[in-house]
DNA sequence: CACCGGAACTAATGCGTATTAGTAGCAGTG
DNA sequence: CACTGCTACTAATACGCATTAGTTCCGGTG
């Protein structure tokens, strides 16, 4: 029966380019010249062609994927790396609408996507030098996360390999990034509230130096200064533990102090406007009747039943689509090029308007319903 | 500096096996032998083992997958193929979880994951068997989605390419799934309905004949026999548009007819359950008081607010990390074997009980709050 | 009519790794 | 001391495809 068959059993019944050569009566070559691209634009008479074509779709030829990036040194695959689980359990959290968009972008240039699962299996902060190295499978690729091993990923980027962080990251020379501007879209919020009446804010925040929580204060300073409101200390509230140190009496003496609007930022967890919105209650207050609350991001996901938070929306999904096409650009053009990176970090001069068209990604201001004029000063106030 | 790179600039600074083989003074088989499984036993010299793996962390050798799945066919990728987009923003909700738990397995496994997308640039519905095939790039795959290409996932399964269909599958010949168990666990909700003393109950359905929907009416069904109920064709209301015919009126006969609880199955749109709880409202009705409600499965997104169903919970968690273990068995297993499929279908004598270990995966029962013991007869009943 | 040039292919080679045949070097045998 | 049997490696090759050098076969030139 199976006369002539490899010198293995390796065979698995799939046919390759020889068998299609033999059954045409012409050589691998033309078989490869026919069914691939053939971009040397070498001529093949149309019978020949004809008859290869014919050979291929009888014996079910489909090309071998692995051999294809073998011989081209690329194989279509991004990949995307993330320092906690890509699909955390908990689901407080998620990238999905982020993945959403870099899904869809990487199809649309041609790609698939790997998603390094090395951060996933040991628990979080456990990235070994050897997953990272993993992800030099893929052409190129994308991190996530708030923390990042710099170290590692240091090397990774002066080998040159096509690199981009999703979220600001200046710390890491030579990485590229795409982030949103958060910087602008507080500011927004603050001068929005201002608009309204308020003439003092607060910003609650946690105690983490990520750089997407120091954007939002840096914008929510901006906005203070702007609108010609005091931007002293007193105007940040920052705490390791809001659920706790942020109570009804503080609250309350924030607004004997003059302060009718209170904004929270984002995190994972949602801790500081969770905290914020207890706080609120416990104190008998609500908004937008007693007071303003703003959210500079969006709600955690166990919050979404409950009225919409004025704030801004993270355009995640445009995000992932903008940090492909970055990627796909770096990959293309020189890796170690020093234009393409992430661009300005518009450090000490924000410029808020829309001064870097780069990679950083506008907000859209969100109306909600937290938020609104203050309220008449309390009787008991001079 | 750069002196002897290789012919071509192609070199990209990814160290290859011979570049580390330099660095350590041997060979490139015996960096092979050392960095990948040495499966043969050939004894390699501590003190040399050492210097190649010193060498190979200090260039960052990686493994090019391309390379290493062409000469073993493996390379440690597991893929995961949507026939639909691999992450539709809207069915977010039944699509995270089962990531979650593919990750996570995978992970443990030391599986990477190839996301494949079958709607990609084509617009949705036109999985070519090109787009299929390039699945063949990772060790195996796992398959999503309500319907599937049949044919060209059969050539697939043909070929001995390992493939898991997460859901039931039965009409493709040697495809191996995983499920979750809806026949047990609908026929639990029913025996709970019937040992709380409701003798008569009704299943809502919505027209459509995906496996998931008829296991549902088979346990139904099944748990309706068991509890010596009357199981006729009247126990279970079929329809294409049940918001517009679950009517009130509808609900009013059911229950002057001896209906006391009612069950609705689980969809992508929840719309059984939702017509079912509206109309029961418009009825003037409230469960657990007038009636019992039962969900065979979880409640829509946007419902999540509300009372908690009685019911039971998909383990979709479960569902992906099982579909990944039984992936990784058949990877291992002979692929073509008869043995390791998805298990007997359990086609005319479902059997319920704990009967089939393998592929179906339980359904935790869920109390909920929309179920209770009959309500004593109305008064104008006989 | 020796030679050029283009058309239409084919032979040969490389990609990076795994694996299969070796092959030096050396301690023991008989 | 020629030979066996290890040990510890290395040379060579295969995998399936893309690509780069040919090669063959003419139909024209000068």
């Amino acid at each position: 029966m199976s006369s002539k068959r490899g010198p293995q059993a390796t065979r698995r019944g799939r046919p390759r380019q020889a068998d299609v050569a033999r059954a045409a009566g012409v050589s691998q070559t033309t078989v490869s010249l026919v069914l691939g691209g053939n971009k040397q634009g070498i001529v093949i008479q149309e019978a020949t062609r004809e008859r290869v074509l014919e050979a291929a779709r009888t014996l079910g030829y489909v090309p071998d994927p692995a051999a294809r990036s073998l011989a081209t040194a690329r194989n279509s695959l991004l990949g995307v790396f993330s320092f906690t689980a890509t699909f955390p359990t908990d689901a407080r959290h998620s990238y999905h609408p982020l993945l959403a968009g870099v899904e869809q972008e990487a199809a649309a240039q041609g790609y698939d996507l790997v998603l390094f699962t090395g951060s996933s299996a040991h628990g979080p902060a456990a990235t070994t030098p050897e997953q990272l190295d993993r992800v030099r499978l893929a052409d190129g690729c994308l991190f996530l996360g708030r923390h990042i091993p710099a170290r590692e990923l240091r090397r990774l980027v002066q080998d040159g390999y096509p690199a981009v962080h999703v979220g600001r990251r200046d710390e890491l020379e030579g990485l590229a990034w795409v982030g949103a501007d958060y910087v602008s879209a507080s500011a927004d919020v603050v001068r929005r509230l201002a608009d309204a009446g308020h003439r003092r804010v607060v910003l609650v925040r946690e105690d983490d130096d990520a750089p997407a929580s120091d954007d939002r204060e840096r914008g929510f300073r901006l906005g203070l200064e702007r609108a010609g409101l005091p931007a002293g200390p007193e105007a940040v509230f920052r705490t390791a533990d809001p659920a706790a140190e942020l109570t009804a009496e503080r609250v309350r003496a924030w607004r004997a102090d003059g302060a009718t609007a209170f904004v929270a930022e984002e995190t994972d967890t949602g801790g500081a406007w969770r905290a914020l919105l207890d706080a609120v209650a416990a104190a008998g207050l609500a908004a937008p009747r007693d007071l303003s609350l703003a959210l500079l991001g969006e709600p955690p996901a166990d919050l979404v039943g409950g009225p919409v938070p004025t704030g801004f929306d993270v355009p995640r999904t445009e995000l992932g689509a903008t940090a492909v096409r970055l990627l796909v650009s770096v990959m293309a053009g020189e890796p170690l090029a020093e234009e393409p990176r992430g661009g300005e970090p518009e450090r000490g001069e924000p410029g808020g308007g829309g001064r870097q068209p780069g990679p950083l990604v506008a907000c859209a201001f969100r109306a909600g319903a937290t938020a609104g004029p203050p309220p008449p000063p309390p009787p008991g106030t001079a």
